[in-house]
Formats: structure tokens, C-alpha cells, sequence
DNA sequence: GATGAATGAGTCTTCATTCAT
DNA sequence: GATGAATGAAGACTCATTCAT
């Protein structure tokens, strides 16, 4: 009908093929099947297969982006925890509300990754020089939230959560990544490494 | 020796190609050629194409099972993190040592996450039940570790590294968890979500 | 003026693409393109894209025709060797001075041959009973004679020919033609046959 | 049956289909049905549809220039008019007797034409030096020569000859190369041409 | 057991032609 | 008449699997 229709209609169809099947047992038949449209008209309004679902990708990233908001401190700006605590409700949201696009994502963003990590990295480091977190590794420290983070959507975005589940969850996360598992009554047991 | 050394040597060329080029675009040639054997040989050992692959990951999730043994509490067994870092290292040790054989792993073990996952969630019940660990969720959580675990093998594995330096990212990984990344010497910040 | 203007667009578009890219390698788009006009356009001059094809080749046959004057003997008519000349003439001009048309001509007329051959044919033993020509199987001279000219013509329309450079290569071909190649001070060779 | 075969019934069916539809109306499937092969199999002896199709023109060059040889001059070679009818028998009897091979030389073998017009003009130009070919333009005469060989060839090839026939094709050619078609009877022509 | 030539179902992609607006 | 989005038949090529030797 609308010009633009037959092209988000494709897409649709292609993110709920691809977050089934993965790209490579997704055939072109499998996209304009329920897309309604002839063989034909789907290379119309993409070259290949490969770029249809590179801009599935894309736009996912975009979205992804736009959930991320710098952590800023500032008196007149909220606590960097209840920044992260932002980022990580509006991320979950999205992929945990859209699990095709989820799914698409964590499955295949090689290289991504390494970005976000990189990102957790930086904000690490300026966590431990203004003595908010502990001395830690930063880098490994990154990918042990980062993988956390990728796993829970994983699981959780199988099946559909409303908003106080989603804030359930992200609760439980941040405070894995804040306060760890140890009961805090207890003293460290890092002293324990040898017996 | 001879029959077995076959069955061998078309697994290890298929390990190699399998981790490099992934399960689909990884050919009957690609494995035959490395393995020097006929096409009709392969078949001669292996039913199908996913036939090998599916019995590489076996192997992979039997020498993953022998890596991890059950934490026992008792006075005559070692502290319960000591028997953790155990396993965790033995993990690491099998996974970064054998780069192909992880990529495999993380990457195609699809319904093994949820395993381990729950293997994970019955033991913080457990260390919860002892006091040893907080009252947390303990499905969330053990996501986050496997997640963590799972991304930092991924990221790690990329190159070669010696027992000295598996032994820092597993302490590394280990205090995460234990302890999360609060600086300690600060009051708890969850008092403050509403700011 | 209008109506009659879209058809000749089209048909300039397609003889220069034709000409360029042979019959097969030429699409439909490389046409309308350059005739600006839309894809169900072009349909509405040209039932089949053989058609149009056709149509030119047909344009290009009426064109050629009206170079060729029948050669008539009379002592009122210019000699007959002047009147050949003409012929020859206006069929490189046409042809060198349109070399998309040429090309066409040449490559694709399938059929075309064998009813010019038959033309000069006829002429050569018209000719020869006038004493003209010498006694020579008129068939196959006359497939020599008209490869000659199509081999001359293709190769000379690669480039720009002005009416001095036509002139002169028609008259060597005609030259060739008449005299052939032998010295005429030598006596004839065709004794030497089984040397 | 014996390993060559294969990829000979493949060329020879191929031959075939080509000579008769040209390349781009032959499908893989026109050629692999009298073949008796498995489209797989094409695929095993030739890498793509051009392949096959550069590889039967190659294979065409290499026996048309064996039919070639050198012509040279001495008082113990033949007279080079002997020569140059050895030449031109063995080239009429291969792609008369092989007409499809002709066929497609004569249609596809783009850039053979100005080689071998370069070959026959520098004859011309010994020949002119030596006195046996009266004063002429080179060029254009080549240009002739080898179009109507050609045209001799593609009209001839049509249908089988023998051997005494082929001869008498041979002489005629000549014999329209070295003499042309006037009657030696009559005074030169070529001083009418204003007439 | 070993071989590797042969198979053919399955896939992407192209492009002449149609047709609703 | 004009448009250009839509169509779908048709073709090249791939590759897991088979099987005669």
C-alpha cells in the first residue's frame, strides 16, 4: 500500500526467519513466503540476501545505541548508578521485547563485542579513579559483565517479560556486578587460596 | 592403532576447520584435504556432515564434564572456593589451551548453557542454604557467572597463554563474583535508586 | 511530432547499446535509460525487446537498399564499373559514417549474406556473358566478394572516415576486386600448379 | 569409460549445442543431456559455461595454426603460390570438415581477425617488394582477402565436402585473390572513372 | 577398507514482461 | 498514454552424499 510498507514488510518477515533459522538456513523462499511478495520484488528492495540482513543488523545497532547514554558525573546529574541502572533497563527492554532482534544480535555481531567491552573497560577504569570500584582487572573485569549481561538477555528474552520483571531482573544483575555473591556477613575468604 | 589413527586425524582436521570457518561454511573438502583422505573415506567413519560435528562437541562436553567436579562440603575437603577455583581452571586450562575446541563450544553447544546454567543455580542455592553466599536469586546469577565465564574464555582463548597467566584470570574472574566490583571501603549504594 | 519522437528516442538508445553490446548482453534498462523513458513505456512501442531489435535491422536493410541501384547496361548509362562504384560507395558511407548501424548489420543479419551473395551472383554471370568478366564460378566469387567488403567495412568503422578516406578505400577494394593482387607485368602463375 | 573420454563427450556435445545456438543460447543442461553426465558433473570437468566455451576456441586456434605454416622463398621451397594453397586447403578442408569448430571460430574468435589481417598484410608487403604483387594497399587488401576467405568458409561449411570439391574452392579463391574478376581480354578498366 | 568420479536436489539471482494506478 | 513496482520463470552453480571399482 504504502510505499515504505513492502519494504518493512520484507524486513519483518526476514528478522522473524533469521532469529529462527540464523542467516545461513534462512532461505530467500523462507522470507517472502510470509512476506507475500514474488521472488522478484525481494531483490528489489535488496541486492543480496547478506544485505538484508546486514541492515537488520545495522538498525538493531542504532537502536542499541540509542539506549546507551554516556555516564556523566555532576551534582546536578543522577547517581552513575541509577545512569547504569538507566542503560541497562532501556537495553534489556529492547531485547527482551523484541527477542528476534535479540536473538539476531548476540548471535551475530562478531566484533561488537570487543566495542562494548571496550567501552565497560573505560568506564572501569574511571570507576576506580574516582574510587567508586575496586582495584580489578578492567579488562577481564569488562567481559565478565558484558558475558553476564549477553547470557541473561539470552535466556530471558525467550520469553516475553512486562516492565516489572524487566526491572527484576536488571536489579539482580547490577547487583551481581556491585556486590558480587559473597555473603557480606562473612569476612574474605581470599585468604584461603592454598588450604 | 592404524583404524583408530583415521577416526583421529579427520576429527582434528575437522576441529581446526570447524572452529575457523564454523559449521556451515566448513566443506567435506576442507576436512578431507587437511585429514588426507578420500571423500568416500570421511563417509566411511562419519555419517553425516553433522554427524562429525556433533561428535566433536560430545567429546568436547565429556572432557568438559571431567574438568568439573561436584563441590563437597565437608571438614576433610578443601575450602568449597578452592574446590570452585578447581574446576574454573581446569576449565579455563582445557578451553584456552584448546582455542578451536572452545570456539566450537561457546559457539554451537546450543542447549548446554542451560545445563550448566542449572548446575550453577543449584549450587548457589546450596552456598545460600550455608550462609557461605547472599540471598540473591540464584537463577539470575547464574546466568551473570556462566555469561561472564563464557565470554571472557571466548575473548582469552584468542591467544595462547601460560598457567601464570590462566591463574590471574581465574582469580580475576573469581573475585568478580565473589566480590563484585564495589570498592569496599564505600557504603552500599542501593539506597539510593530513586535519586 | 511528439508521438513519433519517443519511438525514434528509443530506437537511437537501443542501436547504440546493440551495437555496443551485441544483442544478448543488452537490457531492456540499458535502454530506457538513455531514452528516458519509463520500463512499461518502452512496451508500449515495442511489443518484445526481439522486436525492436528486428525493427532496426529492418531500418538498416531499407537503408542499405537504397544505396544499391540495380547496375544497367545502356550506352546512355554511365559505364557499369562507375555505376558499381557507386554502390560501393554509398553502402561504406552509410556504414563507415554510422558504425553502430555497421556493426549490427554485420554481426547480426543472419541471412542476409546469402541474398546479397545471390545479388552478386546474379551480376557476375550477367558479366561474364557480356564478356565483362572473366569465366570464374560466380558463386563462389561472389561470397568472396561481399566477405571482402562486410571484413573491410568492419574493420574501417572502428574509426571516423571522411568522404577523401572512403573514396580511396573503395577504390582499392574495387581494384582488388578487378585486378586481384598478381603484377600484371608477371605472367600468370597458374601454370606452376604442381611444382 | 576411460578417464579422457569424459571431458571429450562433454566438449564434443558442447561443440555441438554451441555451433548451432551460439553461447548464450546454450544452457548448461543442452549441453549435459547428450552428454549423458549430471549437471554435477559438468561442473567437475569445467569451472564455469565460459570455461568450456574458451576452451573449445582455444583448442580451435591451436589446429587452425597448424594448418598455417610459413610461407618461404628459395630456390628448394615450393613456389610460394604452392604454398599458400597448402595453406589455405588445409585450413578450408579443417573447418569445412569440422563445421561446427568453423562456425565457431568464425562467430566468437573476436581479436583473431586483426592477427591474422596483420599476418596477411605483411605477406603483402613481401610479396610487393619481391615483385610478385603489383602495387597496392596492403591494408585494405588484407582486409579483403581475409573476409572473403571467411565468408568462403562460413557459406561452404554448411554443408559436407569432399576433397576434390574443397580443392576446387581452394582454386577458385585463389584464383579471385591473384587475378580478380576482370576478363584479361579487356584494356584495364580504370581509366573510366568519371565517365 | 579405500577411492574419487558421479550425482542431482537445492539455492541464489536475473531480467523480460505485465499491470494497477 | 505513461509509469515503475511487481512478477515468476529460468538459469548458473554448489556441495553433501553415493557407489562402482
Amino acid at each position: 500500500m504504502l510505499k515504505k510498507n513492502r519494504r518493512e514488510d520484507i524486513l519483518k518477515a526476514a528478522i522473524g526467519i533469521f532469529s529462527q533459522k540464523g542467516y545461513h538456513d534462512t532461505r530467500i523462499s523462507d522470507i517472502i513466503k510470509p512476506a507475500n511478495i514474488a521472488r522478484g520484488t525481494f531483490y528489489l528492495y535488496f541486492d543480496h540476501k547478506r544485505q538484508i540482513f546486514d541492515s537488520i543488523l545495522n538498525t538493531l545497532l542504532v537502536e542499541l545505541d540509542q539506549c546507551i547514554k554516556n555516564i556523566e558525573v555532576g551534582k546536578d546529574r543522577p547517581h552513575p548508578l541509577n545512569q547504569l541502572r538507566g542503560n541497562l533497563t532501556r537495553v534489556f527492554t529492547l531485547l527482551i521485547e523484541n527477542p528476534d532482534l535479540g536473538r539476531i544480535l548476540l548471535r551475530h555481531a562478531t566484533g561488537l563485542d570487543d566495542r562494548v567491552a571496550y567501552t565497560i573497560e573505560d568506564a572501569l577504569k574511571l570507576g576506580i579513579k574516582m574510587g567508586l570500584i575496586r582495584e580489578c582487572n578492567p579488562k577481564i573485569s569488562s567481559y565478565c559483565i558484558l558475558g553476564g549481561i549477553k547470557e541473561v538477555i539470552e535466556h530471558f528474552s525467550l520469553t516475553k517479560k512486562g516492565t516489572a520483571e524487566i526491572d527484576a531482573i536488571v536489579e539482580e544483575v547490577l547487583n551481581f556486578g556491585i556486590h558480587g555473591l559473597k555473603n557480606p556477613a562473612l569476612p574474605s575468604y581470599f585468604t584461603q587460596k592454598n588450604k
